[in-house]
DNA sequence: AAGTGTGAAGTGCTTCACAGCA
DNA sequence: TGCTGTGAAGCACTTCACACTT
């Protein structure tokens, strides 16, 4: 089809195509990297140049950037205004993005300090906790509120997002009090599953887990180094970015025949 | 080949099969779930019980167990206690794994307290940073030391996991020094890239880009609430874990023609 | 000549459905 | 009978290779 690109009405005539999720999250990184390529003064890219900061496949990051429209050049590469101006559209960065923060213990009060969020279009603009030492002090400038009050206060500041990073037990409490307040995208820090409805989106950040499966690799690397009886064999390689899919030798002390079934 | 389940001589003889990466993700999770259950007093679960809480098909999970061997029981589950056991090893978590964290400034500083850590098998050992004011304080009993005191003291702790909690351009420099120490296992919370060797694990978390990926469903919903000139239709359903593969209407204010090219 | 956009092939994860064991 | 273990089918993402544009 190859459409000539064309300046963008922004939220005019709204159209829809389908974005395999994976590539959502790349395009957030490539909208980072673009942002510093744009501070640094460049004016294009090419996809090669742009796959090499990002650690990823060329032919996937076109594919990738595909799915948002044709706004490269051909024989040239992209405009990176251009580019990142249509990467913050498709994220919905063009609108302001209200986060409330549940939890302002130890994570919690980090997140809620991390610069990294409103410098780039997340503003936090309620903190919550139950604890009587917390409720009341201010954090960044932000009075922390009684979990109580998140529905009103939700419903008041338009927050579109919520983060919980309060301890496992209350996480689905704080949940369903978001959910209640029309909260449909959440970020949970809790170690627990949470239940929601089919319209509310939750992203998880497990950190136990990211340590937990660093150590299967650490064990598999120990039986990598002390080869005794093993068998598999996936001698891929690139550099640990990538993010192709891979399956490991795992370190096994019992069962036996290994063919398949 | 369903081999008869047997004692593990832990690091006997071992052998290796294979486990998709997805699924290690996802034993770690089962893993702190039956740690949850067996509190409880639990002696069994089946599939579905387990499938339930952590927000797994049923049959996804059992595969995910069937990788690390058959432990369950026909007709009645799994044995709580002997499949955690099994998880633990296949984990890595009966070695205990030295976990050295750089950067103890906002998020870093939080990190260092986290209880999940080493409440779980990951002792923080061993912290740096490169602020003065940092550096010879102590956090949690641990000393901050200087990030030039990298490779002796992670080599001289043992160290086999490092995490990355610094500002994004002294990212890379520190995690060449982690590398030069020996750890080949990085968690990296710094928004860049890491370039490193082949034989070294990089997991990344990357809260921006958590946000990014949660308002681009925001816009999407967005869209949803008001179906304009829409055409996409994934009419899914599910309650926001079962992590089942999807790909999500976009919407775009620009371009055209629809089809395929 | 250079680099994008993309059909098609490749690969691996997910889900189904059922044989088989307790 | 109930539930595990798993072959096979289904599906989505990744990668290749090249037509096409500038």
């Amino acid at each position: 089809m190859t459409v000539p690109p064309q300046a963008d009405p922004d939220d005019g005539a709204v159209r829809s195509r389908t974005i395999p999720e994976a590539s959502v999250a790349r395009l957030a990184l490539y909208l980072r990297v673009l942002g510093e390529l744009a501070e640094q003064g460049a004016e294009t890219v090419s996809s090669e140049e742009l796959a090499g900061v990002t650690g990823v496949n060329p032919a996937k990051l076109r594919k990738d950037l595909s799915y948002i429209g044709s706004y490269g050049i051909r024989g040239v590469g992209y405009e990176v205004s251009s580019l990142l101006h249509q990467l913050e559209r498709v994220l919905g960065l063009n609108h302001r993005q209200a986060v409330a923060l549940v939890g302002v213990g130890n994570l919690g009060h980090a997140l809620a300090g991390y610069t990294g969020f409103g410098g780039r279009g997340f503003p936090v603009t309620a903190l919550f906790d139950v604890d009587p030492d917390l409720v009341g002090i201010h954090i960044n400038g932000i009075l922390v509120e009684h979990v109580d009050a998140i529905p009103s206060v939700c419903a008041a500041r338009g927050v579109t997002i919520g983060m919980i990073a309060t301890p496992g037990p209350a996480a689905q409490g704080v949940c369903d009090l978001l959910v209640e307040s029309g909260v449909r995208c959440i970020l949970n820090f809790a170690p627990v599953v949470l239940q929601v409805p089919d319209e509310v989106e939750v992203r998880k950040v497990d950190l136990a887990v990211e340590l937990q499966v660093l150590a299967f690799h650490v064990a598999r690397r120990h039986v990598a180094e002390h080869p005794q009886a093993v068998a598999g064999g996936n001698g891929h390689g690139r550099n640990g970015h990538g993010s192709a899919v891979r399956t490991f030798p795992l370190v096994d002390g019992a069962s036996a025949s290994e063919g398949r079934a």
